[in-house]
DNA sequence: AAAATAATCGAATAAATATTCTGAATAAAT
DNA sequence: ATTTATTCAGAATATTTATTCGATTATTTT
């Protein structure tokens, strides 16, 4: 049925335009002259070459962990794992939502075992890891929503849509939490989870080995921006002492759930179950978020952290005056990748 | 006077941005979005990470001679220095040209030392060789022009062209030879010779320690296509025994130069005199040059020979019947070249 | 042999990258 | 302190490279 032919250029071919290319320094057009094809062959004859090997780049090692950093976090909070993202000086929250995304993807990733079930968040910095994530095809994984919606209009960092996201990259399953996030009253969000279909889903949230989760603070609090809560809710929750959140359930500086006319409100995992998760993955990016932080790891929500450098810094750390210089060692090695993911 | 910054860029800035283009793949808009610097500047990180060798790229050797070709040329002429420049299956003789100009010019370079006299003569292959030649600053070479000008205007194939280029390239002193090649008669030829500005460039002739010269065939004669020589000129040289011309001077199948009407009226470099540069190197391309190479040889006028593999392959070898299939070595080693001339 | 399916090519074009140019900032030399 | 030479950055632009597209050519299947 099918006819197969395989591309057939002698690596001749390949090493010379290669050799002109790379070594000689002429132009594609050059080369395309000189051995008589068109330039667009020469393209694509430059990126087979190094798709086969007979050009490789090799880029000196950029360190994007600051280890240092990772082992006081380790030994301070008790993490399982614990990755600092560096960030070059200078960089605003968003830089550092970047970084971590970016650098922290590859490390999510190494903590889901391929055909797992991920209970997943959203937040600004879970998206830019979500988009990260490598788009590994065996992965077959089950990604599960922990939270409903906050409102009816899916933005770009809600779980919701990062679900669907992960999913796709990793051409796995998403299972959604068709529910909003909050509901009027204790009453309705019961008979939300007694609905099958929910309770389909925190059937699959029970099996899951591993969560993402973003880590909210009152602050600067999500619910807000979004108008679900006045900054009225947010002044009682604080009294009653919440110091954090994850997936729209507020704890105190223990990492215990605060009582608030919320607690019974909200559609989304329950603390208790999340603790049962034997991964459970904080991604945060920002130095605002300390207080939440060490909460969260306190009360047994979070066994791993993903985290930027500023965030890291501005952790409790008990005895640090001046710790602030220079803390990365200066290692210089030259890794090889022989298949890189693109060059122009 | 002269105020000098270094232009500092940190190693971390380029690893990182070498890193996120050439192993993350991301572009370089990206990569400046990431980093919070314009695209403009990413270029220039990547360039500087090119030199720095924080990136490096190499590529496997393509084989750009035939040694085992070499070899028998070597052995049959009794060569010094063989080079045959492979070329591609269906390569026309303007693609010869080019490869033997492209990849002959670091071997004649080779051959030439700093400071040294070179002597050159015009003609297309030559050209090319001259336009790839590296363009050494330490040098210092004199290029002296070996024959007068074929006529007025100045063609880019001519010596008067290519001593020019080849001499700035080295950035050292072009002698010309003001004279036309082809003078009316042998008074007025030796009446240029006479002139001191003649005779100092032949003093300068007589101290070359490398000539590296074109050679010509009656078949397609520069001379004819120039409208200096006519058809039955041709005609009486080929008469007299002519095989090949080098430097306007033609000569027989023993190399010794024809006795004709000619050969009193070029002013150029005497046969004898070329026979005295310890380095003499014939630079051709094209099939149809066998019996003046093979001449030029045999009358000592060639030391060595920097030709293509279709030259070779025509030269009349004792007994080579199926000489043809599969000329070439298959080694396949990396070269790496840690300053590439250029990288996009 | 004919039909069907891929592979491949180069021209045109889209996209990405390198360079030029201008102005601001910096450091050395008055 | 002012001047001067130089570096640097980014916007605009030129150049180069990658991709799309339609046509063509090869390979396999019927």
């Amino acid at each position: 049925m099918s006819a197969t032919r395989t591309p057939r250029y002698t690596d001749e071919q390949l090493r010379l335009a290669a050799r002109l290319y790379y070594v000689d320094g002429l132009g594609q057009a050059e080369v395309a002259q000189f051995t008589r094809i068109s330039q667009a062959k020469v393209s694509r004859l430059l990126a087979l070459a190094r798709e086969r090997g007979i050009v490789k780049i090799s880029v000196a090692e950029y360190e994007s962990r600051s280890p240092m950093l990772e082992d006081k976090l380790r030994a301070l909070l008790g993490l399982e794992t614990a990755a600092v993202i560096r960030t070059l000086p200078g960089a605003t929250s968003s830089d550092a939502r970047r970084a971590v995304g970016h650098f922290g993807a590859a490390i999510a990733a190494s903590l889901i075992s391929p055909g797992s079930v991920v209970a997943i968040s959203g937040g600004r910095t879970m998206r830019e890891l979500v988009q990260n994530l490598p788009a590994d095809k065996k992965a077959g994984l089950t990604v599960v929503q922990t939270m409903g919606s906050i409102d009816s209009s899916v933005a770009p960092v809600d779980a919701l849509e990062l679900g669907r996201v992960m999913a796709r990259r990793c051409e796995g399953l998403f299972l959604s939490l068709n529910s909003p996030a909050f509901v009027p009253d204790k009453r309705t969000r019961d008979s939300f989870l007694a609905l099958t279909q929910i309770r389909a889903v925190w059937q699959h949230l029970s099996q899951a080995r591993v969560a993402l989760v973003g880590i909210g603070t009152l602050e600067n609090s999500i619910f807000v921006e979004r108008g679900i809560l006045s900054a009225d809710d947010l002044a009682k929750l604080r009294d009653g002492g919440a110091v954090g959140e994850i997936c729209g359930r507020f704890f105190n500086a223990e990492g215990q759930e605060c009582d608030s006319p919320w607690r019974d409100r909200v559609v989304s995992i329950e603390l208790d179950q999340l603790r049962t998760i034997p991964q459970v993955v904080g991604i945060v990016a920002g130095s605002d978020r300390s207080a939440a932080i060490a909460a969260a790891v306190r009360g047994g929500l979070l066994k791993s952290l993903i985290i930027d450098e500023g965030g890291a810094n501005a952790l409790p750390f008990p005895s640090m005056a001046g710790s602030h210089s220079n803390p990365h060692s200066k290692p210089n090695g030259n890794s090889s990748s022989s298949t890189p993911a693109k060059l122009k």
